[in-house]
DNA sequence: TGTACATCAGTGAACGCGCGTTCACTGATGTAC
DNA sequence: TGTACATCAGTGAACGCGCGTTCACTGATGTAC
């Protein structure tokens, strides 16, 4: 360990190790990006997250300026992390998933569940649709993705369509969420599951 | 004024008169039904609520036993008066609104425009989906009644399908909120607008 | 390799602030007779 | 009708609390030579 030292450039130095300090950055905002989801934006708080964390609050502005720059990278990240459960498993190269799975991914009782690691424009549309056009930008960049994505999937390849199913599944989870009589909550996830199944296979409108 | 003295009865009695008590109450509760859709549940604090309507903060508890006692009710309230948005200008006896109608004024750049007076399934969905179940269950109730009173105007009467319905319709507006971009937000409430529309018309599947 | 020194991630006390809630008080409303 | 009294809606100071943020301090990490 001390062998390399000569090799260092005399560049700004350490105190505990950079490693240590990277990772206790990636821990606190991967942390953030699931309490996000789980609870929402506004209830992420300073002192929660770094208890949540095992560290105390001061240590939190070594990482991030501000409570609200820390919730800007979490919504961030909860986009980014969403959308890669919605294509868990997937290697570069592999062919892209087909709108049947999507959509029964999607629209799906283990999604409606799973909200720490499910879709996070389902989880925080409503709070970003309040908040500052910068968080409502981020989100919209996702949102254009999704739709794109799902329109390259379905057989038509029409953007408009895409827009149908991306709302319907969107609201469908999200209902299904709020609705306390499970039977009811299942049968609206399968009643909109079958129908935006049905709808690839329609003829051109 | 002085002239019914006799007549009433010796009941609990008043200080300020109880029409002013009950017109506080609810201008108090009226005020909270719009900031909670505007806002967030969660963003209505006694303090501000009784200064936008004009009181201090103490008499609060004069009319409500707690915070969160008077959330449960906003909800309420706010659930009531978006189904009443949606139902404007009727009067009991006229024709119910047809699926048409109720498709083109949900899915609209009015509706997605003030969330103040919109859909409180829309704006509260998210917070409520993380509230308690007692929340949850009044949400479900109005959820139910939008999702039977929407297919009992399709033509096919299918409860199926007006979940597709429902469930596009609030996550259109919903994303539409959020989406930066002017064009696309309108293109998006557009897409889905119109797709419901013709949905209607589709032999059963 | 060993020693003196510098850096800085993490700690925890302290700050000012807004919160929900309580309460002694006020004065207009209403009652009793 | 007039007078003495009771009620209670609304006021505003005060409470304890958790919040975001700051900062002097610590000690492990790393540097200089």
């Amino acid at each position: 360990m001390t062998i390399i030292q000569k090799v260092n450039t005399r560049k700004t130095t350490m105190g505990h190790s950079q490693a240590d300090k990277a990772q206790s950055r990636e821990r606190i905002l991967r942390q953030a990006a699931d309490a996000v989801r789980d609870t929402g934006l506004e209830s992420v708080s300073v002192g929660k997250l770094m208890r949540s964390v095992d560290m105390t609050h001061g240590g939190f502005y070594n990482h991030f300026g501000s409570r609200s720059e820390l919730l800007a990278q979490a919504l961030e990240r909860a986009l980014v992390e969403g959308a890669r459960t919605a294509n868990a498993g997937m290697k570069p190269g592999d062919a892209p998933r087909s709108y049947e799975t999507r959509v029964k991914g999607y629209v799906s009782r283990a999604h409606r569940d799973s909200r720490t690691s499910g879709c996070a424009i389902v989880a925080l549309a409503s709070d970003v649709s309040r908040a500052d056009p910068a968080s409502r930008a981020v989100m919209s960049v996702h949102l254009d993705d999704f739709v794109a994505q799902l329109a390259t999937a379905m057989d038509r390849h029409d953007e408009g369509d895409a827009m149908l199913a991306v709302s319907a599944m969107v609201g469908a989870v999200l209902l299904a969420r709020v609705q306390t009589d499970p039977k009811k909550s299942d049968a609206l996830l399968k009643s909109v599951r079958d129908r935006l199944l049905a709808l690839n296979h329609n003829a051109p409108a």
